[in-house]
DNA sequence: TTATAATATTCCTTGACGTGCATATACTGA
DNA sequence: TCAGTATATGCACGTCAAGGAATATTATAA
């Protein structure tokens, strides 16, 4: 999940990836609508395709890029994994903080 | 947004947050823990705290540290906005891709 | 106040990343 | 095959982030 991580970390690749939730787009399209030199949309784009981000397929001269649902996916199984965890903390932070910072106090040693 | 994933996308900065699932804990145990030096340790912590990642809290010469739940929270409902794209794309995959193919060669002018 | 424990910060070096520019590759149509 | 379009790749440069080692800071206890 590293590369997911780092490939959304980039802006443009995060404003690529929320521009292909509205379709396929070629890579034309992308530079232009990102404001973006044609050679650094490619380069992008290869590292969102190397994070299993998108997929291209080839149209003519083009290369059609389409939104890959793999490391979203991940993505969002790791979310709800720990869901509970801060949700829980969220709804009640302080009392529950407390709670463990007492814990932390009492069983201190046993660790 | 850019935060989130950049300190998400350290191995080790993923691996302290999974770890502050189980609790609050002071800088030495997230150390020895994740088998990282203590300069390291409180480093990527920083980097995780302007993240809004986690909290801190003192505890006589101890920090505690815990988790915060306002950029997870974040990262959820921005997965949430995009889910149904790639959820309906996964699903049938293949038509979609074929119909936008169809839609992009068509109205491809009007652009 | 002094010694000690826990943590933070600084300096330095190294490696990776993003950008701009030029060029190469792939495909189409004539 | 040649010209033109769409995309990819290579190189040079500046910037930034991570790791290691040493040191500074904060808090406690005697």
């Amino acid at each position: 999940m590293n590369k997911t991580f780092a490939a959304l970390a980039e802006p443009n690749r995060l404003h690529i990836v929320e521009f292909l939730c509205s379709g396929p787009k070629p890579v034309g399209d992308i530079a232009t609508a990102l404001n973006l030199n044609q050679p650094q949309a490619s380069k992008h784009l290869s590292i969102l395709r190397s994070a299993r981000l998108v997929n291209v397929e080839k149209r003519a001269q083009q290369r059609l890029y389409t939104i890959r649902p793999d490391a979203l996916r991940e993505l969002y199984t790791w979310l709800e994994r720990y869901r509970s965890v801060w949700d829980a903390r969220f709804d009640e932070l302080d009392k529950v903080v407390e709670d463990l910072k007492l814990k932390e106090k009492n069983d201190g040693r046993k660790r």
